[in-house]
DNA sequence: TGCTATGCTTGATTTGGATCAACCCGGATG
DNA sequence: CATCCGGGTTGATCCAAATCAAGCATAGCA
């Protein structure tokens, strides 16, 4: 049912950039609104993609980013070996690709975790554009060098991080994203099966298994399967922040 | 000695993108001939810095990102503990900065690993140029996308890799820059210290020590101190690569 | 000239999380 | 309806690297 979705939607849909509930997250944030046309321009709106579909391939042409509308993303890489590693999850108004903008060739394979909608932004075109608005040049370096930092930032969890403080630090985070987009930050379900977060953080599924548990245990979370409830979102930051504590004294 | 060299150098040096040696490496490759003085009127050349001092400091002020041209530079984030994770090193012809492009303050610390000189971009004349040279905005997605996927190897790197596998891969990354650089590519001395090597890896001192001695007892490098020769590159690309080989069957 | 600080190495012990091995559950399938 | 299968949990064992503890070399300094 349905598939002719996939197919791309022209004119119809064209100008909804500015109805968008997620314009506030998104690249529209950066334009003014008489410019916002020149954006919906190049936009190819409501792409949609089933679980476990490929938005893009590693290795295959580089022509687009894509802004998740709704639903989420998985990207990855996988080496030579074939060995898999998870490189993050993607949110609505979050965008996805930027880690190969201007590169000829994907630097990893995004995957939809859920029947998943998105905006795709064509590269040169949208190169083209921040070249005319400066305010989206100045977004788009903004957003590439956050991920940059979310790297980092990853990097460091799994470099100096036990199990249970990754596991928080991972949990903290998704509330916050789901919280941006007005949604509960303590009572959502996991886009991820235990595998990727597993994968992302450098963990076996088993441990994070017993993580998962052991928080239960302790009252910090309630959870049953991919539904989460956090139950003390002070204890989960406490969590977090105890590595950075024995750092000091 | 010297300390006036310190001061912002003008006019008299200002013409030298195009002599420069990195420029097959730097901002300039992706610049016109005739564009390349802009890219010069912005620039500010050869500031130098000691072993130890402070290029920027996380949480100041953005204003400049810049490029090595002589020595080497270590970044680094400090959490609120207080502990240091080192997120790059960087080596002539490489630019600094690039992580916290149009934030308002810098993500991370640079410091000059040893005498050091740089070449300062200012972040709105930067921007300001890339909205007119095209090739040049190109350039700049094209080097942010690169660190993003640097730092998704990093986090690879350390979320799956052994502790050997990490100081190889590392010691390859090192060698294949210095070739860039028409340097020996086996026989370089290390401009970090073995602590910053632990860090960045996400290993103790002691492990790195260890790995050391132990590739330098299998004849694969020669190591006195800082001085590193690599003997045997085959065997060193094998050490990288077995892990991905055991994903394989 | 000896003293202290700093960086590096080496050895002994401990441990967090991987690995191996079962088992459970819910949903798809014939 | 029985079977199967992928995802999730739990328990037992093992290991790579952290930690703890010395010792060594070099450099800067009084």
């Amino acid at each position: 049912m349905a598939q002719a979705i996939h197919l791309h939607q022209v004119s119809p849909l064209k100008a909804s950039c500015q109805q968008c509930s997620l314009s506030n997250l998104c690249l529209p944030l950066a334009v003014e609104a008489n410019d916002l046309e020149r954006l919906e321009d190049i936009v190819q709106q409501g792409k949609i993609y089933n679980r476990g579909e490929h938005i893009f391939d590693q290795s295959t042409p580089m022509r687009s980013c894509f802004a998740v509308k709704s639903g989420s993303v998985k990207t990855s890489i996988i080496t030579e070996g074939g060995d898999e590693q998870v490189t993050g999850f993607f949110m609505p108004g979050e965008l996805v690709g930027l880690d190969s903008m201007s590169s000829d060739t994907y630097a990893c394979t995004a995957k939809a975790l859920e029947r998943t909608s998105v905006c795709e932004f064509p590269i040169e075109k949208l190169e083209e554009l921040t070249g005319k608005l400066p305010e989206l040049q100045h977004h788009m370096y903004h957003l590439l060098s956050q991920e940059i930092q979310n790297s980092h930032q990853l990097a460091m969890l799994l470099s100096k991080n036990t199990a249970e403080e990754r596991i928080a630090a991972l949990l903290l985070s998704l509330s916050s994203r789901f919280r941006r987009r007005r949604m509960s930050p303590t009572n959502f379900s996991l886009p991820m099966a235990r595998n990727d977060i597993a994968n992302f953080l450098g963990l076996a599924v088993e441990t994070v298994s017993r993580v998962f548990t052991r928080f239960q245990n302790q009252g910090i979370i309630r959870a049953r399967g991919r539904e989460v409830e956090l139950l003390d979102v002070e204890a989960l930051q406490l969590v977090t922040r105890d590595f950075a504590r024995q750092g000091c004294q």
